[in-house]
DNA sequence: CATCATAACTTGTATTTCGCAAGTAGTCGT
DNA sequence: ACGACTACTTGCGAAATACAAGTTATGATG
């Protein structure tokens, strides 16, 4: 889910970007379960063809049609997590036009 | 999360009914999650006054207000997952209207 | 072209969590 | 008074996770 949530909505890429985020995942722990979001058809990965040594993951419509649960998670920790994250230009967005914010997430994502 | 699903959606209230559920989850871990939800604020507990030995577990408005995000899971999994059990029904009423949706499930575990 | 840095992982081990089976405590019905 | 019911606890083996260190392949540098 953090994976998820860091591709979608930070647009993370790759292996280094995803270690770094604040829930300080280990790296055994991150590799596998990249290993399995592949194997359960949410993400891809691909060499990128300018950098040999990085690999670059992308999230497919399967994972992309998680938007809604992950916007909805976001709501909620804005109102009951005092130490949450989330921005308020976000979340006025998606109270005042919920489908927009849907498609302009997926479409950065993809991007 | 299973417990609040069951709550949200199953109008389970008490232990044997948690207990009950397909995903066999262990007493020891529902007894665990139980005070954890408590002590989180998400339910409350209460014994019964016509049977003393019945302990009645109801949601906060807290958990109430992931009605949103548990709607959309749901909505995923009927996508996805072949496996899954959401109803026809429910998935045409969320799609037809989401807000009447949320206002009806939340009406419903508070009765 | 040898060496160093970087990126993406592996591996080993201690710690924590979980699953399963069994047991306990306070009602309640008869 | 006694058995059944409901909500838990307890003990222990198995599995998942965290932490630290090592490995492999590629790209950059002197």
């Amino acid at each position: 889910m953090l994976i998820i949530r860091d591709m979608l909505f930070k647009q993370k890429r790759r292996y280094g970007q995803f270690a770094e985020s604040e829930e300080n995942i280990a790296t055994n722990i991150l590799a596998d379960r990249l290993t399995k979001l592949e194997v359960e058809g949410l993400v891809t990965r691909q060499a990128d063809p300018e950098n040999g040594r990085q690999i670059v993951y992308a999230l497919t419509s399967k994972a992309l049609d998680l938007a809604p649960t992950l916007i909805e998670m976001i709501l909620w920790s804005a109102k009951y997590d005092p130490d949450t994250a989330a921005d308020r230009g976000f979340v006025r967005k998606a109270k005042k036009d919920r489908e927009q914010l849907v498609k302009d997430v997926k479409s950065r994502a993809r991007s």
